[in-house]
DNA sequence: GTATATGCAAAGGTTTTGCACAGCC
DNA sequence: GGCTGTGCAAAACCTTTGCATATAC
C-alpha cells in the first residue's frame, strides 16, 4: 500500500481491494484464479484492472511470479524465499529452505559463475514416498 | 515411428509429417511454433491434429516438455539431458551437464529423499557477465 | 486541473472439444 | 469392417489493448 504511494501511484478503491486480497492470499495463485477471486468479492472490478494491478505490484516489488507445473503463479515477495519441490506423481509440494538452496547455488556458481535464483522455477521429481517402490 | 506402432498407434501421413518435423527440430520449440512450422511445410494438417499428436508423442516417450521463461516447450527426449541456466537479464542460455545436475540432485536427495528432475524446469539467474558489475 | 486509472469492448492467441467423415490395419 | 485418426468449426480460456470517461492528488 505504502509501497504504491512511494512509487507515485494512486490509491483507488479497486487497488485497495486487490491489494487486500493479495495480502490475504496464502501461497501461490495464478493470475486467472486471482482475478476470479477478486471479482467474486468485489464484482465490478474489471479483469483488465486486475491484470494491470498485478503487473504493477510485481514491478513495485510486492509480488513475484514463479513457474510451477500448472503455469505461472504469483506470490508475495516475503513468501518467495523457498524452492518448490513438486512431486510429478502425487503432486505433493515440498520446499527447500533458502539455506539449502544457497548450497545448490554455490555449486552452480563454482562451475559457471552463474548466480542462480532457484526460487523462480519449481523443481519437479519424485517425493520420497513416490520414489520408494 | 516404430515407437508409435509399438503402442498400437497408426501411421498416417499427418503423423509422418509431424514426426519428421519433430526429428528435424533442434532444441526447444513451443507447441504453437511447432504447429506453425508443420503447417508451413504441410498445409492441410489441422492444428488440432498437431496438438493431439504432440501430446501423443510425449506419452509414448519421444518428446518431453520443459518449462522455460517463455513457457512450456517440447524437445526430443534424447536431447533432454541437460539443465537450462537462463540469464534473466541478457537472456543467454547456458547448460549444466547431467553430471553436474546429479551433484545437485544428490544434495536435494540427502535432505528430503526427493529425487529431482532438474531438466524439467529451467533455472533462472544472472550469467557470469551480467552478475559482474 | 491534470496526469493517471478504470471500464468497456474487442481482439489476440493458444489450445481443447464434439462430431461426422475418412482411412489405416 | 471396425476402430482410430482427422478435419472442421466452434468454444474455452487467459490476457492484452485502444480509447473515452472518471477520479485521485
Amino acid at each position: 500500500m505504502t509501497r504504491l504511494r512511494e512509487h507515485g501511484l494512486r490509491m483507488t478503491p479497486q487497488r485497495r481491494a486487490i491489494v487486500s486480497e493479495v495480502m490475504r492470499a496464502q501461497g501461490h495463485i495464478s493470475p486467472a484464479q486471482m482475478a476470479r477471486t477478486i471479482q467474486g468479492e468485489m464484482p465490478g472490478v474489471n479483469a483488465s484492472t486486475i491484470y494491470r494491478t498485478l503487473t504493477l505490484l510485481e514491478e513495485v516489488g510486492v509480488l513475484q511470479h514463479s513457474h510451477l507445473e500448472s503455469g505461472a503463479e504469483y506470490h508475495k515477495t516475503e513468501e518467495a524465499q523457498h524452492v518448490h519441490l513438486t512431486c510429478s506423481r502425487c503432486g505433493r509440494d515440498d520446499a527447500l529452505s533458502l539455506r539449502e538452496a544457497d548450497k545448490l547455488g554455490s555449486l552452480i556458481h563454482a562451475h559457471h559463475g552463474f548466480v542462480a535464483d532457484l526460487t523462480h522455477f519449481a523443481i519437479t521429481g519424485l517425493c520420497a514416498d513416490c520414489a520408494e517402490p
